[in-house]
DNA sequence: AACCGCGCCTGTTCGC
DNA sequence: TGCGAACAGGCGCGGT
């Protein structure tokens, strides 16, 4: 499953490889992913040229010539990639003037491919509510502490939530929160400074970590390039009774807002 | 206002 | 062995 640091391993592919190439054809499956692909729109894009790839939290903003953005979300189980091969999964094929197509493949559907006109990609309202980026200066010890304040919900929860920060989803949540030595069902309003400054500290850490070893591959979800080493890095996540590698008591699995928590009941309190 | 549960999807894993 | 059930979860939305 995609979250940040997978997200920005696709965008670094895909600056050093799709921008300054042009579209020369556009097929796309005529499946609906989290919006309708729109079809016709895309065809428009033949002439078209690729001159920034960007990232917002798990989005992939991709600019062209024209101001236009290709708006790409990879959902749970997608990918983007420049392959020859058709496959199954494929819902959009950008043929390019050099090298293979552009192909956006998703066997859940749970990605989000669009043509954003100039100038909408401020009002659009899948981006427009987003929270800060955890790797920017933005995220710090104040901010998150204000967030906290007055919140009763664990702060994995608050963690999960985009309107707080961004890109951090259910892996990293549970990742940092081990390293920060807090226990996931804490109050977000309970936690003190220092708490929360080593938070702060600790998802940048693992976010940062995790980008420079290409990301976490696991289960279906295989990454632009070579895929990601981070999965040999995971300190609690998916290892429910496995020993703790601090101090090996058996790692908890709980679940929170109905979605799975990993913890060590004696490194994290 | 704050927060949770649901539904969208389908490949994989689990239990009978 | 084979089958259906449960599970995985990013995200927006609707309900409490």
């Amino acid at each position: 499953m995609p979250e940040l640091p997978e997200v920005e391993t696709v965008r670094g592919a895909m600056s050093r490889h799709l921008v300054g190439r042009a579209v020369t054809a556009v097929w796309t499956s005529g499946k609906k992913l989290r919006r309708p692909v729109p079809r016709g729109h895309l065809r428009s894009l033949v002439g078209d040229r690729f001159v920034h790839a960007r990232r917002r939290a798990k989005y992939l903003l991709l600019e062209l010539e024209s101001g236009r953005v290709l708006l790409v979300h990879l959902g749970m189980t997608g990918n983007l990639l420049l392959r020859q091969e058709r496959g199954g999964h494929d819902h959009m094929r950008l043929e390019l003037d050099a090298g293979p197509p552009l192909v956006f493949s998703d066997p859940r559907r749970f990605g989000l491919v669009d043509l954003l006109l100039p100038g909408e990609v401020e009002v659009d309202p899948l981006l427009a509510h987003l929270g800060v980026e955890p790797l920017s200066d933005a995220f710090e010890t104040d901010y998150l502490l204000a967030r906290c304040r007055g919140r009763q919900r664990p702060i994995k929860n608050l963690l999960l939530d985009g309107r707080v920060v961004v890109g951090v989803g259910n892996i990293y949540a549970s990742e940092s929160l081990f390293r920060a030595g807090i226990r996931p069902t804490t109050r977000a309003c309970r936690l003190s400074r220092a708490r929360v400054e080593r938070l702060v500290a600790e998802i940048r850490g693992v976010l940062e970590h995790a980008i420079r070893l290409g990301g976490t591959t696991i289960s279906d979800y295989v990454g632009a390039g070579a895929g990601g080493h981070f999965q040999q890095q995971l300190a609690v996540y998916g290892r429910a009774d496995d020993g703790c590698r601090v101090c090996d008591a058996p790692v908890k699995s709980i679940v929170q807002a109905g979605r799975s928590t990993f913890y060590c009941p004696k490194c994290q309190r």
